[in-house]
DNA sequence: CGTAGTACGAATACTCGTACTACGGTGCTGTATT
């Protein structure tokens, strides 16, 4: 049989329907996953088209697309991009709480009768029986979940209805599904596919190499030289330019400490007013604030291609982090810079942002309350006294170990096959215990990242599982000549990408080598870095065979 | 886990050192009140 041939289909619906002249390298071939009906998961930096390869094959597709999207702001703008084009066929709608119940009727009427195609709306607004039953009757082709990487760093606390999408899709008559984002590591991609049930997704991963990226670190000992190194950036390089720090009390100090030394900064986070938040950002997108000191709060959605340059003013709390926040400068191909200016100290603030173990009586009586009858998370707060998050977290981990559900009426119930209050509190605890494990060893190749004196963009991404055959010659480690001439080891132990065992860390995949070390990802205790002749003289690893290969 | 802030004692300084405590990121939502 032979395949039909989607290219000149893809540019004529690019051409006409949003006049983009071409498509760009890493869009086409997931393009062509969706119109097979594949599920996919892709990985672009910011910048590189990511949306054009759910919103083209959209207009291709019978049946609107459901765009399932973080933030109401970010919504917000890509549809003010869609309607700009004034083309019913690339129409956009949102139901969200920014919109009337009479305004989000309209919206689904506008979807029934075919005259918008994109359904922008959030996990939490799905997660509404009444919603999702609406939503299923209009009969989608395609669900986009935006920013995947979301299912993995909010799911599993800040927003637990982040893990049911790959239920509420189920719901939704089980379309292809197309998960985005900029920035996805092997655990993270893991997960994303978990959570969504994706079905033998297709990957692609692409342009995680920024060329026109400059990559900086400096170790500071104090915060004096810390402020020195970031004025010599500020004095050198042009505006605008982004700084992030861990607080939101360092955003305020630092920006109101710059301003008073002559540079022009204003500062961004969570913590703003709705309304004071907005023009900040508006702002920023009109050249008005030059340099912008935010924390993480000032990330997706900043869709600005001059920006020339990222300083951290802290540690991040992984390589994803760092890579999705350097990701944001540069985006024109101009050459940007991107200064990462940390501290030992800085690392403390990524353990206690991590933290918060649950304890195994808490869930055994949350789970034994659980038994009485079905109930309402309101009435579970109640009942239990927990908080909003610390109950969404407790309930989040029963649910992974099948003794809570959510079933009609969004009461949690016990399914029928349950494990017992003591033995699921017991599982939860492990679950737990793992995810927190993969958390720290993140934290622990960020600063592996910061501290090595190999090739910054083939150590960031070989923790992506990609290869980088020479050194980039783009970060201060290859300017400084710090690098190695000689290639990299070619008499690899075990292949990367091969899965090996370990006898105290079980099993796990090899992610790459580095002068005489490898960094292997174990399923249970995440990222390790390993001795190659320690490994080798005491035979630590040994290759895995795939029936061997047990990852739950 | 580390920092900044506060309380307090000793001493009587326009102060200093110690001990203790509080705090720390990310956003959806729906409802009540102007």
């Amino acid at each position: 049989m032979k395949l039909p041939v989607y290219g000149p289909r893809l540019r004529k619906v690019a051409r006409r329907h949003f006049g983009w002249p071409s498509l760009r390298p890493g869009q086409f071939k997931p393009m062509r996953a969706v119109l097979r009906r594949r599920d996919a998961l892709v990985v672009l930096p910011t910048g590189a088209g990511k949306s054009a390869i759910y919103q083209i094959p959209a207009v291709l597709l019978p049946g609107p697309t459901v765009v399932i999207s973080p933030l109401l702001a970010l919504q917000q703008d890509q549809i003010a991009a869609l309607n700009s084009r004034n083309d019913p066929l690339v129409r956009a709608v949102r139901v969200s709480s920014a919109e009337t119940p009479k305004q989000q009727r309209a919206a689904i009427d506008e979807l029934r009768a075919g005259r918008a195609e994109f359904l922008f709306i959030t996990p939490e607004q799905l997660s509404d029986p009444e919603r999702l039953a609406e939503v299923r009757d209009l009969r989608p082709g395609l669900v986009a979940v935006d920013e995947a990487h979301c299912i993995s760093a909010w799911g599993h606390d800040f927003r637990p209805d982040y893990l049911a999408l790959g239920e509420m899709i189920k719901h939704l008559g089980r379309p292809p599904v197309l998960a985005l984002t900029a920035t996805a590591s092997p655990p993270v991609r893991d997960d994303i596919i978990e959570r969504l049930r994706l079905k033998r997704p297709e990957i692609h991963v692409s342009g995680l190499d920024r060329r026109n990226l400059f990559l900086e670190v400096a170790y500071c000992a104090n915060e004096d030289y810390r402020w020195r190194r970031l004025t010599a950036l500020l004095d050198e390089a042009a505006r605008p330019g982004i700084v992030y720090v861990a607080t939101r009390r360092a955003a305020e100090e630092l920006a109101a400490k710059l301003s008073a030394a002559g540079y022009a900064a204003e500062h961004y986070h969570g913590g703003m007013a709705a309304g004071e938040r907005r023009q900040r950002h508006e702002d920023f997108s009109h050249d008005k604030i030059e340099i912008m000191v935010a924390t993480s709060a000032f990330g997706m959605g900043i869709d600005k291609p001059n920006i020339r340059w990222v300083a951290h003013v802290a540690l991040p709390d992984s390589p994803d982090s760092y890579f999705q926040e350097i990701g944001r400068c540069g985006r024109d191909g101009e050459p940007a810079r991107a200064l990462l200016l940390w501290r030992a100290e800085d690392e403390a603030i990524q353990r206690y942002f991590s933290g918060g173990a649950p304890e195994a009586a808490e869930l055994r009586d949350l789970a034994a309350a659980l038994r009485e009858k079905p109930q309402t998370r309101t009435a579970l707060r109640t009942r239990t006294g927990f908080g909003q998050r610390k109950l969404g977290q407790l309930l989040g981990l029963l649910e992974q170990v099948g003794a809570a559900t959510t079933g009609g009426g969004n009461k949690v119930t016990v399914p029928v096959f349950a494990p017992l209050p003591a033995a699921a509190a017991d599982a939860a605890v492990a679950i737990h215990e793992r995810r927190q494990a993969v958390q720290s060893s993140r934290t622990d190749m960020m600063r592996a990242l910061a501290e090595t004196r190999s090739c910054r963009t083939q150590t960031l991404l070989a923790y992506f599982g990609e290869r980088l055959k020479n050194p980039c010659g783009h970060c201060d480690n290859c300017a400084e000549g710090t690098v190695e001439q000689a290639p990299q080891p070619t008499d690899e132990l075990f292949r990367v990408h091969s899965r090996v065992r370990h006898a105290e860390w079980g099993g796990g995949m090899v992610m790459g080598y580095e002068e005489d070390r490898m960094t292997v990802l174990f399923d249970e205790v995440g990222y390790k870095t390993l001795s190659v002749p320690v490994v080798e003289e005491n035979a630590l690893l040994v290759a895995e065979t795939k029936n061997g290969k047990d990852r739950a």
